[in-house]
DNA sequence: TATGAATGAGAATTCATTCAT
DNA sequence: TATGAATGAATTCTCATTCAT
């Protein structure tokens, strides 16, 4: 960006887009907490500290900003795994690590899992028409899917695993446990977030999936 | 219709009935489909093609009425999980059967997972003050460690393995894919739900928990 | 109606009946003193002393209650022709009675110019699905179709007279100056509205018809 | 474009005269096509492609921009009244030819009949304090009576006609048809706008009026 | 002269719930 | 047991207008 004149323009610039990355921000713990069909535009604007016009001024309507929100959720979580590296470590320690990191993200970002939920029971009609959620979850596929080759001929991993089919396994094993941690205590009656239990959430998930992808 | 006016006991307490029952289901299938927040008292009574009025009548309050669903949700699959008599079987039988099971109730009942989604929105605080949904979700988990430590002792299972660990595992597995088919389909852009599509997943899901299961 | 046992019902549809007749009336006065798009619906709950969800409890939308205003606004006005009975009178006093009625009418129902206004600011989209204005409206045409033919066959009218066209003429002269008598008013600078005034109005208007119809 | 900082006041000044004149434009649109409560401020900006904020500047005010609308309306239909020079011709065609012209700025004009009735709902509260408006208005009525006058002077018209009224009288055949063109059309299920319906509509106000003001 | 950002007051519409019978 | 009528408190979204530059 070139430096302008007065720099009116720039600070123009600048307050406009930390107010929507503020209603963003907002809005994203907002859906999260509520759902989509109980989050409050007031409240987001409170939360956000911003006048409720400006929403709709910079989203238009309560579903595009919930789109803005996925999309955003999206993007963070891949941004995430890009910084794993994964293609460059031995293949078991990928997988041990990208089922570590799948843990720890879903439990530092419940925000994620609620978001999810509500453009499901939407059956996904926000991102249907968002090519960017696409664009950045590909990648992760193949990636995975690379690890999982690299393993079966260094002979370490078992072969015909099916990249998606395991990422749904390592997703699925942490997001039932999180997402449900109020039921599943009530049910247990038992606390499911304290450290030793979550550590030991980790353990089980750990020792699964490793006991699966590698050979005997 | 039987006359109301000279209508003896039995036959009211049974239109009664009949009158609760139609607003259950009816309710189950609005909470399911829109979540609590999205939810219609207006739509459950059209549904039901009651009054709306009946539904405060016997249910007192949406709340209330998103109680009765969930714990009938529950008091569902648990009694379907009866029926398998896991405790007869072989232990490796047992634990293929329930993973099977888990998967197939899931496929067959898509709104027992968005009412647990719901009621996780809301921190599980409807089924805090239910006695019911503990008892009858207990007795679960005890047949699978009995069946566990049957295994163990057999020589067929690896020790050493939390039933409650497990379960979550086997039901996250099922969960995550078909919860999430809409975001994962459009991520993906692949048709989760064709027929060789759900015999994958219910092999992988086999692979993986048995893998874990057996010894060696 | 046959009267009901324990009346009930009737009392039940009779307070309905009057509910939806006040907020009619409210919302014919709203619409007709500020226009389709300045009318408030909060303003018609005030004005009929009702509860404004009872509005749309009763005509969905604001734009449905506008229907029904219409609606009702030409049925009065053609219920009030019909007590004309034309058909019974000599065809020049026809002529002349209508003329006199349309002009007092529209002076005693300043609010059907108005709605007449909002309807086709909107391009008649409202009255385009409403079959009922139609047959109301069509009547009045064929009754004074009837009158022209008989004056021509007596020999007191000119023949070739279009009886929409001589109606739009009629209604017209008078619409003109009562829709516009606060434009007029400020342009000439002169009171459209004394007593004088008015009837030097309707003298001419009588002029102008008559002169044309009759022959020579 | 000439460049801003250096412009001499007179560019300036023509760029300002633009502006304003584009903006009056694109409100004329608005305020015709919505009305003055259904009229936007911001597609106003929109239509003129130009800021929102600019219409404050010049204008102060939806309801002052409204009236420099109307102003600018009648001073245009006078205008072309005034190319007329009704006054250099025979009585009687000047007379046809007022009513030839005054159907034909209508139906060109569409704006100018809703702008009509917006300032009429209105009670007439823009043009109250407009002196510019009733200057512009009078010279019609004037060369009307003189017409008038000299027609009678001349044996073919007959006496005692008042110009306003017969002015209002043409004006109000022509708008009465073209303004209610959709209700019309709904009620007698009849295209109005037709070139020969629109023929047969001049034609027959020409006969009445004609008719009226000729002797005998 | 021109403009993007921001806002308070309101607008239509919705919703869970209660009243009256 | 059943129901149509009624309501207060939201809820999403809009609008004319102003701020700041």
């Amino acid at each position: 960006m070139p430096k302008a004149k007065a720099a009116p323009e720039e600070t123009r610039t600048r307050d406009a887009d930390r107010s929507q990355q503020t209603i963003l921000l907002a809005a994203r713990d907002e859906f999260a907490q509520y759902g989509l069909a109980g989050a409050r535009v007031d409240r987001v604007a409170e939360r956000a500290g911003l006048n409720k016009r400006l929403i709709y001024y910079y989203f238009s309507s309560k579903d595009e900003l919930f789109l803005a929100v996925l999309e955003a959720a999206y993007a963070d979580i891949r941004a995430a795994e890009q910084q794993l590296h994964l293609a460059d470590m031995p293949p078991a320690q990928a997988i041990r690590r990208l089922t570590e990191f799948t843990w720890e993200y879903y439990l530092a970002h419940p925000e994620f899992l609620t978001l999810l939920n509500s453009e499901n029971l939407e059956h996904g009609r926000h991102l249907e028409n968002s090519t960017r959620a696409r664009k950045t979850n590909l990648p992760l596929i193949e990636t995975l899917a690379e690890i999982l080759e690299r393993g079966r001929r260094e002979g370490v991993f078992r072969g015909g695993i099916d990249a998606m089919q395991l990422y749904v396994s390592i997703a699925g094993m942490a997001y039932f446990y999180l997402n449900n941690k109020h039921t599943l205590s009530a049910i247990f009656g038992r606390d499911l977030m304290t450290p030793k239990a979550l550590q030991e959430r980790l353990s089980h998930m750990s020792d699964v999936i490793l006991g699966y992808v590698l050979r005997n």
